[in-house]
DNA sequence: CTATGAGCTAGACCTCGGTCTAGGTCAAGG
DNA sequence: CCTTGACCTAGACCGAGGTCTAGCTCATAG
């Protein structure tokens, strides 16, 4: 099984990060797998660091800080025995995300009630659904 | 009618935004009813502008920056007769909105899925499921 | 009368997450 | 040989969104 043998600007361009970002990543330690140098000192990546790196976008997505990032990098990286630690950080993620998921909605149901009553409005020439109360 | 008239650390405390951030709402042009001011200078709001409040905060939450706000608030504060292009900003949003939702349930299945192949791990001795191959 | 607490302004400061620059190395191609 | 283009490091810079400080004005309570 041969491993594929990716440059920084590959990278860049399957991941959607620049490679400004991918260093930035790297430095604050988001690479679950440490980064390879070819002879003259230049990053190999593997198709297992892209994977990886598609799952930090998610979790940036998300919200994740960088630092939560790096933290189950870590935990990755140490290898096997802190699994516990890990399902507990995803679990908490997990949170924040239902929580996130809930606010939208939240605010989705907003901004159709307000869509509603404005094309409403536009067709029928009632009064301005969102108007400051005359003081 | 009597308005309500609300000091700032009051309109803080309902709407869980700081003293300070209010201030900086004001300047940055996102309340949508210009605040008037008490005899010695002091800010009152009206139990409108802390819905107005409330509003941006959600919007906030689900990821309009305050430049945003500020111009919708300028079209609620110039009244009638730009309701189409209210209208336009925030179906703007929904699509955001929308794109997000997308966004955190794709980053939910990925987590879920973690989630549950460590409890399988955990439970079982079974190996990493999210370990970097030798190499 | 004075001390306390809330509010005021202007402006400095902070974190986060990128983005970009300067100045250099290296390999391939004309 | 020389240019071009991708890469390297270190570190500056940036925008967004807050947060806080200094120094001031008031009003109220003791």
């Amino acid at each position: 099984m041969s491993y594929e043998q990716l440059s920084i600007g590959q990278v860049a361009e399957r991941t959607g990060l620049s490679v400004h970002t991918l260093r930035l990543y790297e430095r604050e330690g988001l690479l679950a797998g440490e980064v390879r140098r070819d002879s003259s000192g230049r990053r190999v990546y593997s198709g297992w660091d892209v994977e990886w790196l598609a799952n930090c976008v998610k979790f940036r997505a998300s919200g994740m800080p960088l630092a939560t990032i790096a933290h189950l990098a870590r935990l990755v990286r140490d290898g096997s025995g802190n699994e516990a630690e890990r399902l507990e950080l995803l679990r908490a993620h997990r949170h924040h995300v239902v929580a996130q998921l809930a606010q939208l909605q939240d605010c989705l149901a907003l901004i159709d009630a307000k869509v509603t009553s404005y094309e409403a409005h536009l067709a029928a020439g009632v009064g301005d659904p969102w108007v400051s109360p005359a003081r």
